[in-house]
DNA sequence: CACAAAACCTACAAAAATTATAGAGTATAT
DNA sequence: ATATACTCTATAATTTTTGTAGGTTTTGTG
């Protein structure tokens, strides 16, 4: 399962994305609209900036927008920002490999030929899907 | 990423099904053969007992080893049962279902589609690769 | 039958991760 | 100059995961 963390910044990315016409849009009205805490949301619309997806504006006026296509931002990468490895197992991730303790060869282990399999095709489907195939079942 | 005790399950079974034919195996062995808390893994055990995965027998000579054939032991059926739920979100989770708290309706809900579509397609997946494809890859 | 072996069961403790909050700092429009 | 609203770091609270303790029950064996 998705953390909260995660989830909220979908929905946060669905609303800007929504609103784009708008200009910046305060984390209030985000944080109001789906009942999130406002400081919460703070921080994770802040690791999106970060990560390229949105800007922001400081001062009277200011906000946060989308910076990116919504076709440009696949689930895999909003995931992998907040929740981190997509792979079930760390031996198999691509993104934050880490061995398994309990792995005396990966080269000659079931479970990590599968899980990687696995993986190759989580990842077909999670960077096929984009913030704009949400925004067109909106 | 699974759970350690998911993890530990699948090495469990795999244990149990390459060593098929010598009977019941001591939780002890299976511990010990992958530094796994002896304790933590009987709980582990019960479980897969329990879920109809595992026969036991206790007393001298006793011990684990699996009744159900390893094609019939998809990896869907092991993450629920000791992980819970595949989908990614609550509201679409077929097992284990609950409404997304900061959603007012999920039928116009765009998240909600997606991630419906997201678990469908990880689902045949994980239903598809079974204990016996881990184990031919030994 | 007595005993040892090994699974069964419930509850709890420790550790880690997630979720949430606090408060001071910085940039900006008016 | 001031109010507004994002930035940043640290920490607190909560929940989940991981691990431990200790007794109970079943079963094979001498």
């Amino acid at each position: 399962m998705l953390s909260k963390k995660t989830k909220y910044a979908f929905h946060a990315l669905i609303y800007l994305g929504k609103n784009k016409e708008q200009g910046a849009i305060l984390i209030q009205e985000i944080s109001e609209k789906y009942g999130i805490s406002h400081k919460f949301l703070e921080n994770i619309l802040l690791e999106l900036k970060k990560a390229g997806f949105l800007g922001s504006k400081k001062g009277k006026g200011g906000g946060y927008y989308l910076i990116k296509e919504p076709q440009e931002i696949p689930l895999s990468r909003v995931i992998r920002l907040l929740d981190g490895p997509i792979a079930l197992l760390p031996c198999v991730s691509l993104n934050y490999y880490e061995p398994c303790e309990e792995c005396e060869n990966q080269e000659t282990c079931g479970l990590n030929k599968v899980m990687a399999n696995v993986r190759d095709e989580t990842l077909k489907i999670l960077e096929m899907k984009t913030l704009q195939d949400i925004l067109e079942n909106e």
